[in-house]
DNA sequence: TTGAAAAATATGTCTGCACATATTAACCCG
DNA sequence: CGGGTTAATATGTGCAGACATATTTTTCAA
């Protein structure tokens, strides 16, 4: 047993309140000078100790109205999403990649619409199959907008470093979307990643931008196995 | 244009430096006092601006050794667990739940040993069908221990909300792990979600705690079109 | 040369205090 | 009574100073 002190121990003696049902769900909780009286400390530390709470999910916060617990505990995870290579390597797999294509075209619609540019604009479109220990891992579909790069151009083909580990090195984005789903494998991705198609394949579309500017739209179709993991 | 101010600001700048460059990938920026001071701001302020940045795990920090910029951008994001009801009133479509099953049963070994049971533990199983505007839109198998249950056992089959809603209220959890995977639909699986066997299906599998006992080990089985979205 | 002890240093956190800001409650007037 | 204005209040954030703690660096002795 080990006995927290400071902002994490009244982090700990509100949750154990809220779990208690001292406070039920709904019910506005003291304010926070209450609390800093109650147990002896400064109301900055109680407001650390609430607003870890609030990020977690376990409590709603709002100015005058205070401090009330969750009615519906959304409880939040958090996720990595490492870079691929790192991801391979840290299970102690041989990671490579294979860039399959890379030309300079105009998008379908959805894509450029997802990203929010003209129809005619003209992006690279890069297709990339990753291996771990020489089997297929990962399928990887991507649209870059040549704007926000360095020298306009993605490395070429013989490139040491994935597109995606090259981007996060050199284009960073400011924000952006991510998305989970399970998909069937159609004909193509079927093929490259040996599996049948029709296979469930777990898939991650991610958009990025640089402020106003779009960076990249990639959808990654992983191997039949995969699976994300996180701890709440 | 919205001018960031307080620490939200000195957070803005710093990543706007790791982004330009200035402050490469594995470097050691400095310290927080020298920012404190070249900002003209308290080093609580920076404090909470690099606590925030490490946190997104832009940038590392250790006593001592300083903070430096992050090695390998492993960008976080933050999902939202819903309870399944909320989602799905969320967008406007009527929520239904119809148990299939609850009986207090011992489970195969693979699940008494993820919860960490004796292999002789009994527990309940409950299934659960979740539908959304009439139509099936989770598939729920869950364990449950009875152990930590307030009257040692689930709601009754004629219960108002779903099991997992009961315990979201009743039981608190202070641990938990959870995993996103794609799989394909079991002929069980199939039947209930009116799909083909075969169909690629999201699956969530968790598992919480309350401090060392076991609470629940649930896999949720979502229709095809399920997606989870987050923002960066 | 090596290893242990001591000093130095950056972050982690706390305290009090102050002011800003959002939001609710109270009030007053037409 | 309704509606808009004003006051009250809880959280959000800031500041300066202090001590705690984890590491690294330096020092000194065997």
């Amino acid at each position: 047993m080990s006995a927290p002190k400071g902002w994490e121990a009244i982090r700990a003696e509100v949750l154990a309140r809220i779990d208690r049902r001292d406070w039920a769900p709904g019910a506005v909780i003291p304010s926070e000078a209450d609390l800093a009286e109650e147990f002896g400390v400064a109301r900055a530390t109680v407001n650390r100790a609430l607003r870890e709470l609030a990020r977690q999910g376990v409590v709603e916060r709002r100015r005058r109205a205070g401090t009330r617990v969750a009615t519906h505990p959304v409880r939040k995870a958090t996720l990595d999403i490492p870079v691929t290579r790192l991801e391979v390597e840290g299970r102690g797999q041989r990671y490579e990649f294979r860039l399959l294509e890379r030309v300079f075209a105009a998008p379908p619609p959805v894509v450029a619409g997802r990203l929010g540019l003209a129809p005619g604009a003209r992006l690279w479109h890069l297709r990339t199959l990753h291996f771990a220990d020489g089997r297929p891992y990962l399928y990887e579909d991507r649209w870059l907008n040549p704007a926000p790069l360095p020298g306009r151009a993605p490395p070429a083909e013989a490139a040491q470093i994935s597109i995606n580990e090259w981007l996060v090195r050199n284009v960073a984005y400011t924000f952006g979307d991510i998305s989970f789903s399970a998909e069937a494998a159609g004909e193509a991705e079927a093929a490259h990643l040996g599996i049948a198609p029709g296979a469930a394949l777990f898939v991650i579309e991610r958009t990025t931008w640089a402020g106003e500017v779009p960076i990249t739209l990639v959808r990654l179709a992983y191997a039949p196995g995969y699976r994300l993991h996180t701890l709440l």
